[in-house]
DNA sequence: ACCAATCATTGCAACGTTGCAATAAATGCG
DNA sequence: CGCATTTATTGCAACGTTGCAATGATTGGT
């Protein structure tokens, strides 16, 4: 008679074709139900022996516990919830984040839902949803509000998420934000010491509290530099369409363009940049841009061009890694973190 | 005495604050548990005027029937989960198909999981996962090969799934796809139409069944046109990158270079048209290009560049009612639908 | 007015898990 | 050696749901 085949174990999980649970190995162990179950969560109080019994027997059977059973128990989901708001400009946002999001919670027992909801205002809702049904054990939210009212809601809850962005509230509460304040300034920086006395910055989303960010630092240090700078909110037009192109070749035509630009979104550049050269703009000379990064499509059609990385893809890991601690109790206020710009200057 | 406010029931569960269940609704009406239960699920023997205080209970107290209860109970987990696999060169694919998902299961009870397994020899084990922990009850593949193991798998244990891709397997599954061989047909008829003798096709991941349908479909039509053509597998290099750009400068210098192209991924056709331009190819003259497209970044930068669409989240709407239809028990084989492609022909 | 048949409603058990109170076994101490 | 204490194990109830067998109420036919 076989007594353990790890093999085996492989796709079988008992002499039925069932699925093992606790009375599977409660009755493989001879040990009770009660046992059992406090055997797998480690139980003090148990003999050395029984719990060696236990496990392995549970490693035999292949035991995994059932979400359901656990759920319905004690409340847990284990699951976190990714509530997408996305007419995202940036490439590829949604799949960096979710890859971050898929190896942080590798190795747990936590699964990953996603709530895409694009409308934004409906946003509030999806959150809401997830809160009175208790759908999940904690959220991560993109696109962040200054006064975000789907944090609002969340705090008011005391419900454990991490905002990929911070707020403007005075309560403390987990997040994980690009360090905007630090790009800007880099930005600016790195077109002044090369030369540009005017710079132009084009921004997207309004809404959003990196827009607060990053025009309130773009402003200083202009002055501190003593350039001018503008501020272009590019909000209603599509980041990748001729219409942007076409701001482009406007720029270029105009009189009092400027001779250094900003851009926070990879698409609107490269269109934007299509539009500069079609107007005859040589850049690097007569323009210097700058423009963050998500991906290397930019850098591949502009090799020349400097760029600011933003790796959504890190974020995404450090956001749920965040997030995993908050559920486990950790206070809101040691759960902050930014992300460093990673310049990278060409020529 | 208040009797019945809507506007209260948002967010008010109970006069205590915990949530609604069906013992709520049982004592609010008097009715048995069972009676309630039966009666939320349209049981056919009760009389109309218990169902109309039930129904009008269940809706004051804002009801949604318990997932740990339902599924621990039935085994139904009222979740779908997306497979991502996804070294995906598609721009923004996981964006658009995640929305089309989402959509489709807007007003339904189903949630989303994604299991994003960019390993693909690893996203067997993660459907073997899902069948084995009965975590869903549906799954949506991507990427399918001819011989895909996950198919097989989800075959052998009769389990619901849909791919995004056609396999080569002999019983029949549901699936979606996008109709290959239309593009590659409707690429090179375009391209012969307007002059080109000698077609080039880069296509990307061999390992995917698309691949074979693109390649035998291009050659055919290339032979039945009476002009010669060439195959490129770009699979071990980055779709956007300095080397990608350098192939199609390369290509600019070859002697007997093409005079058509003809390229799957939106991403590498970016990289090569802008090494074709620094290799001082005249697009259009010198060369005419036709590229899949799934974002509308290319025709930003490339105006006058001829492609064919594909729709992703028309493709993430379309393959999640095939799922839920298959859930429902319909037969494989009445689940399975092409997306023809739309041509967007510039000049 | 009685029995059978239909209609409407109900109690019970079970899904897999865990926390608690309770028991049983082993040990310490006087 | 008996009693109190610690150590190890267990039974029970509950989480919210549903299917089934069983009950109670109503109707129709003779």
């Amino acid at each position: 008679m076989t007594k353990f085949r790890p093999e085996a174990s492989r796709g079988i999980r008992k002499p039925s074709g069932k699925r093992a649970t606790l009375k599977t190995i409660s009755e493989l162990t001879g040990l009770s139900l009660s046992t059992v179950s406090l055997s797998l969560r480690g139980g003090a109080s148990l003999k050395e022996e029984t719990r060696q019994k236990v496990a392995e027997a549970a490693a035999q059977v292949g035991y995994v516990p059932d979400r359901a059973g656990v759920r319905l128990r004690t409340g847990k989901t284990n699951v976190i919830a990714l509530v997408l708001d996305g007419s995202d400009e940036a490439i590829d946002f949604s799949r960096h984040m979710i890859r971050g999001i898929g190896d942080a919670i590798g190795g747990t027992r936590y699964h990953l839902t996603v709530m895409p909801e694009f409308d934004r205002s409906r946003s509030v809702e999806t959150v809401r949803y997830i809160l009175e049904n208790r759908t999940a054990d904690g959220v991560i939210i993109t696109h962040t509000g200054a006064r975000d009212r789907r944090v609002q809601l969340m705090m008011d809850h005391d419900f454990p998420f991490v905002s990929h962005g911070r707020t403007e509230f005075f309560t403390p509460h987990a997040f994980h934000d690009f360090h905007s304040e630090a790009f800007a300034e880099l930005a600016v920086e790195r077109l002044a010491d090369t030369g540009a006395r005017d710079i132009l910055i084009s921004v997207g989303d309004g809404t959003t509290n990196n827009y607060h960010n990053i025009v309130r630092t773009f402003e200083r240090t202009v002055a501190r530099r003593g350039i001018t700078g503008r501020v272009v909110v590019q909000d209603g037009i599509r980041p990748a369409s001729a219409e942007m192109r076409q701001f482009g070749r406007d720029l270029a035509d105009k009189p009092d363009r400027p001779d250094g630009i900003i851009c926070d979104s990879e698409t609107r550049a490269i269109s934007m940049l299509c539009g500069l050269e079609d107007g005859g703009v040589l850049l690097g000379r007569d323009i210097r841009f700058i423009c963050k990064q998500t991906s290397d499509i930019l850098s591949t059609v502009f090799p020349n061009v400097d760029t600011i990385e933003e790796d959504v893809y890190a974020a995404g890991l450090e956001l749920t890694r965040l997030l995993l601690r908050r559920i486990d109790g950790e206070p809101a206020e040691s759960l902050q973190t930014l992300s460093e710009p990673v310049a990278h200057w060409r020529s």
